[in-house]
DNA sequence: GTGAAAGCGCTAACAT
DNA sequence: ATGTTAGCGCTTTCAC
């Protein structure tokens, strides 16, 4: 008696349980099951609700959803598609949009494209064949491989893309704007030569970072500072900082583009003995924990992840078909620490 | 007649095109379509093949997953449930992981569990309900949730887990030993006062990491320093430093059992004008691209995630039901940097 | 070498 | 309130 409720008492026959099983034991309908399982469209009566539910907890069944995927043309999944998560701005942007999905019931189908356009069209197209709802997509390229999410035929939202795309709905960070901030924080320190490191993007348009810098130098009155133009990463920051280091109008100032290359430079920098924020002070773009805790801690702009994938995500599963495409630009904001020149934090 | 072979010719009826329609349009029947997406079962005459792949392409035509997946009952997914991709070790993990799976043609439903079981569970439940070919479990927990992944019965790999788990396949790495050969390496600069920073794992087990610091103590004649536990994060580390710092019988070296742990002690050493690695030294676990890029470098021990990846999914793929659980334990790799008191790089 | 057809598990319109 | 049933798009056995 008190074994029969245990879950021991599995699948009676061989396979796995279907809601015909279901209906079977509990003496109703498929349909019924159905309209429990689903809570509708039809309401049942209690009673009979109480059976199948009995019948699902002794079977032990679970929804199929390949089956209900088929069904309703909806696998209630999104696929993302991020340069690597190794970075961790990427990875915290995916941990949002992860939770951002799921609080509306859908997985995340992760892929990165490592920065590699025959790896992102890849992913996208894999993507697709997986009937996944929607895409977002966060290039790495300005002009992002926009025919093939055409032809897949999915809608998508272009993530961490700050340059209008016609036809797509896209949500970024004010990059000109915060880098202006940063950039003027700078200039308040009282530097001169500000130099800015600068991701390396494929596309030919002018990066927003780039503009905001010399939009603040130019409004100072201040001279052009020197570019140095590298990777995206650490080790690209790495190269950045020895370059600058070794140029011949050595900045008093680094704007970096990404917060990796911000701890790349530091790197350089301590390697060379240079004292920061004194000799040299830096100030970066992103805002991932990883510049809280670098030393010293970094002054960087940080980028509202959460709320960027929030927008994204509901922009993709409410995106209606015909609709005008939308831009959402968000804010960044200073988030001010050592590195800069600053005393507190 | 050029743009006869324009893309821009899509699907002639209203919804997306089906096995039915590229059947209709190359004049074969659907099986032969299925012969020639799939490369078998049968074989399909040049001619034939020739057609149908032209209608496929004429027609944009997409295969349907979803079907696929329910005719075969497979999803080619696999789903990752990790504590925190955030954690730079795990997101090298799950990058390992998507690449490993990709390699075999299987996708990645990626979640994190934010250390916490009730989401843990939550997460796994709802895997097993999308139809995963195999969940990769890597639980904070030293005793993971393995009945939520029993009744779910799909197979499952315990990732990063070092503790044999009966019944369940496992792949981690040494802890024990590797954390022994950094300690013994701190021994070896001369220090004889060797803390501990001990990040807090659920469960009663003992860590591997602490067996492995206690047994270098112990063999080298040396007293048991002092421990410090706080959770696997760089606030955790931080609060881990200040501690150390405050107390009585201060160390000379610390191992710290994550990177982001050493990271976050680092923080706090450079804050109170503790020189490292001389006033102190510092060595940690993992091997993220983090501890290469800290100042000083971080000399840690590289756990072997790709490779300890490549072995979860082949496991779990490869995995017949009926076969003895293995558990793979692999070896770390001392990796020596600047903060244990080592001069190279 | 090619085709017809059964059926994977589910949903929901349409009976009753 | 409950039951019947037609498919969703695909794979594959079994005929031809």
């Amino acid at each position: 008696m008190m074994n029969m409720t245990s879950p021991a008492v599995q699948a009676p026959r061989g396979g796995p349980v279907t809601r015909k099983d279901v209906a079977r034991y509990a003496g109703v309908s498929t349909a019924v099951v159905s309209y429990v399982v689903n809570g509708g469209p039809k309401n049942v009566a209690p009673a009979t609700e109480a059976k199948v539910q009995n019948a699902i907890r002794v079977l032990g069944y679970r929804p199929n959803a390949a089956a209900r995927a088929l069904k309703l043309g909806s696998t209630e999944t999104i696929g993302l598609v991020i340069p690597d998560n190794g970075n961790p701005f990427f990875s915290l942007l995916a941990h949002a949009v992860e939770d951002a999905a799921a609080e509306l019931g859908y997985a995340l189908l992760l892929t990165n494209s490592d920065g590699n356009l025959a790896k992102e069209r890849r992913n996208i197209r894999n993507l697709a064949a997986r009937q996944v709802d929607g895409v977002l997509l966060s290039s790495v390229l300005m002009e992002p491989d926009l025919a093939e999410l055409e032809s897949a035929d999915i809608p998508a939202v272009l993530l961490n893309h700050s340059a209008d795309a016609p036809g797509f709905n896209s949500v970024g960070v004010d990059l000109t704007g915060s880098a202006r901030s940063v950039v003027e924080h700078l200039i308040s320190h009282g530097h001169t030569r500000i130099a800015l490191a600068m991701g390396t993007n494929t596309g030919g348009f002018l990066d927003g970072r780039e503009q905001g810098w010399l939009q603040a130098l130019t409004e100072a009155g201040l001279p052009e500072g020197p570019i140095v133009r590298s990777p995206f990463t650490r080790e690209g920051g790495y190269i950045a900082g020895r370059r600058l280091l070794a140029s011949a109008d050595k900045p008093t100032a680094i704007f970096a583009s990404s917060d990796l290359q911000a701890v790349g430079i530091l790197r350089a920098l301590h390697e060379a003995g240079v004292s920061i924020p004194d000799d040299i002070a830096i100030a970066s773009f992103d805002g991932s924990a990883e510049a809280e805790y670098s030393w010293p801690p970094l002054t960087t702009v940080v980028q509202p992840a959460e709320a960027m994938a929030e927008a994204a995500v509901s922009a993709l599963i409410g995106a209606q078909r015909n609709r005008e495409s939308e831009h959402l630009i968000f804010p960044a904001e200073l988030q001010v620490r050592r590195s800069c020149g600053c005393k507190g934090n």
